[in-house]
DNA sequence: CCAAAAGTGTTGAGGGTACACCCATGA
DNA sequence: TCATGGGTGTACCCTCAACACTTTTGG
């Protein structure tokens, strides 16, 4: 058997938009959902962007080894991991079969900022890709079709946040990846209706209106339904 | 690198209930959601029953690899496969580092009646299986929640059965997965308000009641919104 | 006529959307 | 006092669960 087992990650992220990168003019928020990925240096496809990963090791489950890669990479680690599907396809690599297992995962705004950016490693935004290597856009048009279905159904939306958040703020991560605005009211409801938010004590003051209240998730529920699967790599 | 990787598959077929098999008391339906499992001939788990599968090949990809173990071990072809989960735990399997891409399938009900069995191939009621090999019990739990879950928004029941169906069957296809039982009315106004159903101008006859229409589904339809992944293996 | 399942009608509860409106703060 | 978002109230619509009721067959 020559089959080589590799394991990728689609990592998303908010991060501030660049002035001027794009037409910021709607204003209605000013970030974008990012990955991040690493220039190629040798073939195939040397030269060209990629999703972050590596060979899979034997000493270590999957999920753990894109955990690493993605540490390795970036400097981050990521508040949700989830497996996103085994892509296997004969003609994925010019050089012999490759199976790539790839993960998907988020990481929180603050860590965001502090990620590693270098020659190698460049954010794009998740709408805006160039032509990456293999079937790497395929792939991430999965990811980005898997995390806006999730978001509907599920409080994964936390994980691009902090401890602490206003509702304003969490509604801004869904409008930011669905691309859509939300009304305030009706998002409010909602997530109040939700089970495992919890309202604070706490306010947010200085900006130039009535302060927000900060609102934590109970870390005892799970992010998202995942079934038998909870808890497993 | 000394990652083995094996492909298996979970598949489903509701089968008729055999005669004190089981309490049969209810007589709601006498159809039982079934699994075919395979008795190892070798170590680890020799004796054991398995899920069918095998070593990838590095000239297929993973789902040919899939179909084909099945009708290699069943003679069936399945009305609907689809890739589960990559299952890659370090203690998976006694021997070395075994990584098995799984998928679930739906063969339907008139090919399940011809389906081989022997020694060393058995069909299973989905809900009472013997203790597996390997993590195969929980492959199976958690390819029985995706089932589930999957046949309340999308139609891939329509696989359990043949071209034509009656909403009745239907029906039964959804209640006996589900074990609970469905309003008639209700259930059809669900689905003829669902896109891709297609009345027909046939009726089945012989029954001591009112003859039901017979149904067809539009076959330009997918079954399942796999989303970017639809047409792929 | 009766039993049984096919098929239709009706009602009420709950959830989501749209939108009007009040509240608290900084400037 | 005004602008700005935070937060509340409410009316409408649509979907779905429940269940009464009519229809069409075999016996």
């Amino acid at each position: 058997m020559s089959i080589e087992l590799a394991v990728s990650t689609v990592i998303f992220a908010l991060r501030p938009a660049v002035a001027g990168e794009e037409a910021v003019e709607q204003a209605v928020d000013r970030m974008v959902l990012s990955i991040p990925l690493v220039r190629r240096t040798r073939e195939p496809f040397n030269g060209r962007w990629a999703l972050p990963g590596g060979w899979a090791d034997e000493a270590e489950s999957l999920a753990d080894t894109a955990a690493r890669k993605l540490f390795e990479t970036t400097e981050l680690s990521p508040a949700y991991l989830e497996q996103l599907y085994a892509f296997g396809d004969l003609e994925r690599s010019p050089f012999g079969r490759v199976v790539s297992v790839v993960y998907w995962a988020l990481v929180r705004e603050e860590q965001a900022q502090l990620a590693a950016e270098g020659v190698n490693v460049r954010w794009f935004a998740a709408d805006d890709l160039p032509e990456l290597a293999f079937d790497h856009n395929r792939i991430i048009e999965y990811a980005l079709w898997r995390l806006r279905n999730k978001l509907e159904y599920s409080r994964i939306a936390h994980a691009f946040l902090g401890e602490t958040f206003t509702l304003s703020e969490l509604r801004q991560v869904h409008e930011v990846v669905l691309c859509k605005p939300l009304d305030p009211a009706n998002f409010r409801r909602q997530v109040e209706a939700s089970p495992g938010i919890v309202p604070t004590d706490q306010h947010v003051t200085g900006g130039r209106h009535r302060p927000p209240r900060l609102y934590r998730y109970d870390t005892s529920v799970e992010l998202a339904d995942n079934g038998p699967l909870a808890n497993r790599t």
